[in-house]
DNA sequence: TTCGGTGCAAACTTTTTGCAGAGTA
DNA sequence: TACTCTGCAAAAAGTTTGCACCGAA
């Protein structure tokens, strides 16, 4: 599946949702919501009220708060915390797989990494602790390839 | 090795850490250190200043947190975020085993376990992406027993 | 006596909320 | 028209900092 298949296919669900549940489509929230589709990685709701800002529209900072919670809560953006006291919006479309993260602790670079074996693990852990899971979150930190070789 | 051996291992490292960096030891650290010593799991800094005002100490919630910022430095405690807002504080003293964390969405019950084949597989990652791990946080979360129970 | 520690209040940072006006259906 | 959305500014909420005084060594 292309990223612009993916793309489209969330806009048809973002379009979806909003008529579902009674939500307008404004200017607003179109163009904040293709911004966010068109970013790759881990957004903060400062970093996209800037790009946005740099194209000279004037939305609010609460405004993209807003809709990156709608988002969330329509299941397109998925909230994330890595330690440096941001909530980071995630690009989350349906047929997106699940993946985890590799954190570089020099120069902040996010790679992304999926893991079965590891998925198993977790859901033998959570039986043997009689949970049930419905998410998890696991981030690896350390010092990127780069970064060992500038410090050498 | 038994809890109360920890402890005692860690107040010393802790002392032996103060006198090495010319940090004076006080009432109100001696006091904030040993109830977060006592205390279990994963601690506040306001949880850590109420249950001290408890005790009819006066001391200041921001002396609290200065003090959990100079155990952290001195490797006595670890930093952790689950995502409700709030820094909490775990207990990390050396010869303490590393662990992970499966919480409870409903009650908030967070449970600790190990489990040494998910590290391994964490290695691997890092490795194929050429990392070197100095950290790692994985959560799991989900619904306990008790509280599906509850809920059937 | 020296200098780091403390308490208090104010400042800061990120996120949320109240409100009046604008825009959508 | 009815009612949601937006922008702004103010409020929250957690944490840090400035400053004058206190106290350990």
């Amino acid at each position: 599946m292309s990223r612009s298949d993916t793309f489209a296919e969330s806009k048809n669900k973002y379009a979806r949702y909003l008529a579902k549940n009674g939500l307008r489509s404004t200017a607003q929230r179109d163009l904040i919501i293709n911004e966010f589709f068109k970013s790759e990685g881990h957004v903060t709701a400062e970093e996209l009220h800037l790009k946005l800002r740099g194209k000279n529209s004037s939305i609010g900072l609460a405004t993209v708060y807003r809709t990156l919670k709608t988002l969330e809560s329509a299941g397109l953006a998925h909230e994330r915390q890595f330690n440096d006291g941001f909530m980071r919006y995630e690009f989350c479309a349906p047929g997106y797989r699940h993946h985890d993260h590799i954190v570089c602790l020099e120069c902040g670079l996010v790679e992304e990494f999926e893991n079965n074996e590891i998925e198993n693990l977790q859901i033998k852990v959570a039986n043997k602790h009689n949970f049930t899971i419905t998410d998890h979150r696991l981030e690896l930190y350390g010092v990127c390839e780069r970064c060992k070789s500038k410090t050498a």
